[in-house]
DNA sequence: TTGTACGCGTTATCAT
DNA sequence: ATGATAACGCGTACAA
């Protein structure tokens, strides 16, 4: 029933060879042929069919995307990003949420191999032994994204969790904090966050001075709002009133412990100082606005693309880790 | 070189039938077959090819969603909802992105098409003819989500807009504003826009009230920061300033307008009344809280994927308008 | 319960 | 420049 490559050669009184010639844009077909080819296609309606076409050639002209969420645009930014690169070099993206579960993301991939894919992209590093076999045998290109890491699986393109918290938080102790707490994220089972603790400790290690993390959430419940990180400024000025300084995991933390201080009365930053991390529309919106690390999400995955697009064309990448930087945006709230 | 469905059944030393059977959970295999084979899968990491399967079973196991944007969150929380759904029912999710381009949306279409999905999900109904021609031979279940078309291609699954900007303008004339302006973010080809101004128009002439229009951004550019909308809140009150109320085509909008006037010491909601729509979490997180539409953009993405995965296995939907509804939900800002 | 063989709709090779 | 035909890897009768 549905119109194959076949229907079109017989209609144009052709062999499927030069339809699929067309098709292609290869140069072996005579102006008149190509024509008459293309009427009839125009005509029947003729899609072809990848998955046919794919099975032969061997190439899928799919890519995937696998990231922990769409929620908060953070990773969709990423995707945005893939999406747009993929897009020009005509590849189909399939995307995925692993729901911060490495079990779903194992899932995933397994499902997205079957699609035979030219490339994958995944987040982070931490992932099951299982994918590690997968990738290993399935032989295409892989970018791990949003971290640093030290042996990618294929290549990495990220930025330096550790020292971006490290960086921020050395500001604010440049600025004259000295009880500086963080205020984290539920961090699962990804291990960006520990990267940005372990920056912070870093900072204030070296300047002696005192640690103290807080989560933002009670138990491993999801992320739901600005309140919670309220919430959670009050209980780090209740055990520790004197704490001048809060450096907040990502912007959603921050902004929500700052309207917390608006309400409360204390005085942002001369009473407490208060960092973001990632730096989204938001932090540079309100007032004040909120001192953070500028994260290239979008370019994370765009050039994650453009390298796993050309490394599907056969090409060689001068690196294997991509560092794209981010950048300390000092704002109002220091 | 890369292993297939006979490199498994050679091992096991059965015949491709069996090892197939295996995999599609078929009853008609003992137990101690099954067992053999299901432990040379294990060993040889044999992943099937779902592209030869496709085309063999004539079902792809993809289904693809079309959005305008992954950026703002706001369809990218129905890509959430839609990926969520997808997945649990072991459809493979292709993403794309229009960039408001109704061109862009019939490449991805026809792109998409070439893959066999089983299902497509559009954002709005305003597409190009020939998404109507491709559509109509492909002949597979199709949503249109975000508003309520009265004759879909397949099935509508979204709200009512022009409704929904008619209530909070009238909770906003209840409140006792009379001059309201509204603040609308750029329509690009999208119609969703354009029924919410309808909106906004029905209720102000309900009550013998003057339209006042204005656009967030000069020009066509895309939205890209709160100072933009800030901008045009300046415009307002420059050319009317006894401008009592703005309804803002989304929350953005809103936000950036409070902003503006917290800056320029506008008393909200006293001396100037904002309402937005969508209702993103910013706009319940920052003080005054914004009085806005809440609109069910995870439900839109999740009940459109149920329903085209069911009709995908052949079950008849019963209802092909499916209107999720919103609520007005106010708050602080009127 | 199991194996065999055909067909799915392309691409690619090889003649012509 | 063009046509015939063999893969591609799997589902699925059908036969055994």
């Amino acid at each position: 029933m549905p119109i194959t490559i076949k229907d079109v050669a017989a209609a144009a009184g052709v062999g499927v060879g030069t339809v699929s010639r067309v098709l292609s844009g290869s140069a072996n077909v005579s102006k008149q042929t190509r024509q008459r080819v293309e009427e009839e296609i125009q005509r029947l309606h003729y899609v072809p069919n990848s998955l046919a076409g794919a099975l032969s050639s061997r190439r899928s002209g799919i890519v995937a995307i696998i990231v922990p969420t769409l929620e908060q645009s953070i990773f969709a930014d990423t995707v945005d990003g893939a999406e747009s690169e993929f897009n020009v070099r005509n590849l189909q993206v399939l995307v995925g949420q692993t729901k911060y579960d490495i079990g779903r993301e194992a899932e995933l991939v397994k499902a997205f191999l079957r699609l035979r894919p030219e490339g994958l992209i995944l987040t982070g590093s931490n992932h099951l032994p299982i994918v590690h076999d997968l990738l290993k045998t399935a032989d295409i290109p892989v970018a791990e994204c949003w971290g640093r890491a030290e042996t990618p699986i294929g290549i990495s393109v990220g930025f330096d969790n550790q020292a971006a918290a490290r960086d921020i938080v050395t500001h604010m102790i440049d600025r004259g904090r000295r009880r500086i707490a963080m205020l984290c994220a539920p961090r699962h089972f990804d291990n960006r966050l520990q990267q940005r603790i372990d920056g912070y400790e870093e900072a204030m290690n070296l300047h002696g001075l005192e640690i103290d993390v807080h989560d933002s959430i009670e138990g491993s419940s999801t992320y739901s709002g600005f309140h919670q990180s309220g919430k959670a400024l009050d209980r780090i000025l209740q055990q520790r009133p004197d704490t001048d300084a809060i450096f907040c995991s990502d912007d959603f933390n921050a902004v929500g412990a700052l309207f917390r201080c608006q309400q409360r009365g204390i005085w942002v930053p001369n009473q407490l100082s208060i960092a973001g991390f990632v730096d989204l529309p938001i932090a540079s919106g309100i007032t004040p606005a909120v001192t953070t690390v500028r994260v290239p999400r979008w370019e994370i995955g765009a050039t994650a693309a453009r390298n796993l697009a050309a490394m599907a064309n056969g090409e060689t990448i001068p690196e294997r880790i991509i560092d794209l930087g981010y950048e300390i945006i000092v704002r109002e709230t220091t």
